[in-house]
RNA sequence: GGCCCUAUGGUCAAGUGGUUAAGACGUCGGCUUCUCAGGCCGAAAUCGAGGGUUCGACUCCCUCUGGGGCUACCA
């Protein structure tokens, strides 16, 4: 392939971006950069019922944040904007090509009611046919259908623009990943609209024009729209156009219901916002999103873009759907999250200033200690940095409560005596002890007392920290101040041990 | 209901007529001088079912079944 592809990511700015979205931008972007192609992003926003405020501005963001960048958008438009629909249609970009259907008797104007719609669809399933449009000026001439027209608009009537469907017909394309599929034009549900009432035209009309008018050569999309798929080609032929090759991937489903994704599906985090708050990876994101429904050759799973742009390869692409498997999501971040540890520090020590343990000034300057005191709680095995607050928070932010089982191990025989020998021993060593000093110690304990295992163990932690399991004890005692300590052993043992 | 897509372990998946059916997540077990985490080692699939084709089918064909998508003046 040369360097004349153009694939664009088209979304519509109803919402936030989503994991699917996410993916679809990904392969697209994966495609131009792999081929030298140029990658575009045209904003769909033809339903203005349905915009949100934010929508655009927060989904370039959020690709932004992915990594992906693009060639042409609303803000540097290349030579075929603009690149929103809604200011296309103010341009008039679409109305010639709608006159021309019109005039050319391809499309036709209806003016039927919704209510009409709904009652005929109704009918036609209560009779068990599939819901069809059934063409209103059959055997009537121009003239006549010109007269009929007169009539609506003087009953104050506004039309939408059907496309005239040729049912003979049946359109057949080599899908890029599913390979050849063919639809009967009959399959469509009848002649569809192309303009609605307000003048926007349909997503369907739409990016046809738009496609063509901007040169797109692939269009790489869900697989829920393959059915749109033999629409749109009717509109490349009635134009004299040619179709793009399309391509339509496996769709992304949701595990707990086992449908496809959707936005509104409350019981798993599907923006991409969402995973960014909780301290996701960006390169964790791309990981895991171009491994859904796309393989490569061997057996690593750990990719950067870099990697996927130069392995992309358009035939990989799977063609059954996949379940999203969150567990995954959050190995390959914490994979992520350990490779780049500098990097990650600041965002962890940030997460602990958020919850409050430290102030922004104490951050700066007790970072190394920050840094150590989240090694050693354990940062390899957390899946995003937000995981890192509830890991530290005992004891070195907080204590937390000594429970019946603590207070066995600690008020045995051997907890007792174990008390006791810590209790010198620790007072007896120097506040820079380290982890060796401080295991020497409990095993001069163990070899004296002849007490090991849980019941040498847990008393001291327990006495020190108020945690009957945790990190291992002597770096943690490294870490934690010598004084708060002492004032806690000597707390624990006011009150449990007289 | 109709049309279209799809089918390898709980999940993501490699595999294109002859393989010990990769790898990863997750799960389970063992080891890692206290626990948790981490690390290391190890375990688990008669390739949805039934028919063909073939000397030989996970791989090719058919039927069935399961799953998904679409069926708007939404994209």
């Amino acid at each position: 392939m040369t360097d004349d592809i153009r694939v664009r990511y088209a979304p519509s700015p109803t919402g936030y971006l989503h994991i699917g979205n996410a993916r679809t931008a990904l392969f697209n972007w994966l495609f131009a950069r792999h081929y030298n192609g140029t990658f575009v992003i045209r904003i769909e926003d033809t339903d203005a019922s349905r915009n949100v405020a934010d929508g655009e501005k927060s989904q370039l963001e959020n690709l932004k944040w992915l990594g992906l960048d693009w060639d042409e958008s609303p803000a540097n438009p290349g030579e075929y904007g603009p690149y929103r629909q809604s200011e296309r249609n103010a341009d008039g970009m679409y109305q010639p090509f709608i006159d021309d259907l019109l005039e050319r008797g391809l499309a036709y104007k209806s003016y039927k009611t919704s209510e009409e719609l709904e009652a005929e669809r109704a009918a036609q399933k209560a009779a068990k046919q599939a819901p069809h449009y059934v063409y209103e000026y059959a055997g009537l001439s121009k003239e006549e259908r010109e007269a009929k027209y007169a009539e609506f608009e003087a009953q104050g009537l506004k039309p939408v623009i059907r496309f005239r469907v040729p049912e003979d017909k049946t359109y057949e394309w080599d899908d890029i990943v599913k390979g050849p599929i063919k639809i009967g034009a009959k399959e469509v549900g009848g002649d569809w609209v192309i303009q609605k009432a307000d003048g926007m035209p349909t997503y369907n009309f739409a990016v046809v024009v738009d496609d063509h008018l901007m040169k797109i050569s692939h269009v790489l999309r869900g697989d829920d729209h393959v059915s749109n798929t033999p629409k749109q080609m009717m509109i490349y032929e009635a134009l004299g156009w040619e179709a793009p090759k399309f391509g339509h991937m496996a769709l992304i489903i949701n595990a707990a219901t086992g449908k496809k994704l959707s936005k509104r599906d409350n019981d798993v985090l599907q923006f991409v916002e969402q995973y960014r708050e909780l301290g996701y990876q960006p390169e964790a994101m791309d990981n895991f999103i171009g491994l859904l429904g796309w393989s490569p050759k061997g057996e690593d799973e750990i990719f950067s873009l870099e990697q996927f742009k130069q392995m992309f390869d358009e035939t990989r692409l799977t063609k059954a759907n996949a379940k999203f498997d969150q567990k995954k999501l959050e190995w390959i971040n914490n994979q992520w999250m350990r490779r780049d540890k500098d990097r990650v520090m600041p965002q962890l020590i940030q997460e602990l200033v958020k919850a409050g343990f430290v102030t922004e000034d104490e951050a700066k300057e007790k970072k190394d200690w920050l840094a150590q005191v989240i090694e050693v709680a354990g940062v390899d095995g957390i899946s995003y940095t937000r995981q890192i607050v509830d890991l530290v928070r005992e004891p070195f932010f907080q204590l937390g409560d000594i429970n019946q089982e603590m207070l066995d191990y600690l008020t045995s025989d051997d907890g007792r005596k174990v008390y006791a020998a810590w209790n010198k021993a620790y007072r007896a060593l120097p506040d820079d002890a380290t982890a060796e000093d401080y295991m020497a110690a409990i095993r001069k304990i163990q070899n004296d007392l002849e007490i090991k295992g849980r019941n040498l163990w847990n008393p001291i932690r327990i006495a020190t920290t108020h945690q009957i399991q945790g990190p291992n004890l002597p770096e943690m005692l490294v870490l934690l101040n010598k004084q708060t300590v002492l004032v806690t052993m000597d707390a624990v043992a006011a009150k449990y041990l007289n």
